[in-house]
DNA sequence: AAGCTAATGTAGGCAGTGTCAACATCATTT
DNA sequence: AAATGATGTTGACACTGCCTACATTAGCTT
């Protein structure tokens, strides 16, 4: 192989790593097509031939994204077992959060308005089943008597507001830094999420 | 006064309500300074007289969504009184809450993450006196028996996360949509905040 | 009231970006 | 071995943010 190939070998994966690593570093605004190009050594249009446009880019790494954060979450359930809906809804919030703190970049794109604005149809089902999932975990947990008064869709709501809203404070607000808790990020994360779904004593 | 006036008049404002118009309309990713200068008929450089930068611009943005937001907090907080901590800080969250909802491109700007990056001292100011002000709010509950024994700074995270985090989804996400309650927006609002900051029966 | 000065708006240009079309190089199939 | 499609390059266009030089005007000074 010469020193430079004039195929690079596996360009997408490398300008979604190169993409993700920016974004970590600068910003999700701070990225650009010709940047990562550039970053990767390969022509400023070499990215067009992967990804229709820079909407496509983003949309890819939501997609990579929601499904890291899905992994996350039900490995976390998995992990938990089933016999308490509490402890495993639980494990659930705590697993997502602490992927959404290691993975800022991912997550960044994930809830990125211009992905949702105008998502794809595969990245919408993703989610949708994702959601789908995470309601009937909280479902159970309220039939076992967690609020269980309240319509489902407003306890689903509050449930995924609070790692979906915590992690964007903690990650990218300036309300954020007035308020990060001098934590362990394990020890946050529980303490938050306890908040949210109590453990059985 | 001629058809054309050579100056507009007061173009600082009218491009800061023009912007919010283009943010609902089309999302923060389609802001232009060209597009804003056009959209209000003015050469295509006007508004670098009033804005150094782009992020300038948005920074002024997020500054006027973090007052509103503060006065729409605040003042829930007045009309509502202070005999009762719990009631005091549940009006708080559903004045934020309503605000985000009924403000979406002035809250979009508020957690935009390149405003949050580099803020100014004086907005960071503006943020952190909200902040602690909420944070008293909260503190006072909490004397008052809501999670007395979590540390402050992760209460505080969890009350803030929810309405926050409610806005983000049910504005900006694709979960958001797979996740909308059925509901009135005052309902819906009255119901959510209810599970962060219980009312005393 | 006249004139000066600073504020405000305009015109043009530069570098950077996203996207496209035309071309070059290579891998794979036949 | 040749053909074909996938992958990468080059050059171009329109658009953007931003800068400099210039035009117009408001408001203050005298």
């Amino acid at each position: 192989m010469p020193a430079t190939a004039y195929h690079h070998g596996n360009l997408p994966e490398a300008i979604l790593i190169e993409a993700a690593e920016i974004i970590d570093k600068e910003g999700i605004e701070a990225l650009s097509l010709r940047g990562i190009a550039r970053a990767i050594g390969v022509s400023h249009s070499a990215p067009n031939r992967h990804f229709a446009n820079k909407k496509a880019l983003l949309e890819a790494l939501a997609s990579k994204g929601w499904h890291e954060a899905r992994d996350a979450t039900l490995a976390a359930a998995e992990q938990c077992g089933s016999d308490n809906p509490h402890r495993r809804l639980n494990a659930m919030g705590r697993g997502f959060l602490r992927w959404a703190l290691n993975n800022r970049a991912l997550f960044r794109a994930t809830y990125h308005p211009d992905v949702s604005r105008q998502a794809s149809d595969s990245l919408h089902n993703a989610v949708e089943t994702f959601a789908e999932t995470v309601e009937s975990a909280i479902q159970l947990t309220q039939r076992d008597g967690r609020h269980s008064q309240v319509p489902l869709p407003v306890l689903a709501l509050f449930t995924n507001a609070v790692p979906t809203g915590a992690a964007m404070l903690l990650l990218d607000s300036v309300l954020g830094e007035a308020m990060s808790p001098d934590l362990e990020q394990e020890e946050l994360v529980a303490q938050l999420i306890d908040l949210v779904v109590p453990l059985p004593n």
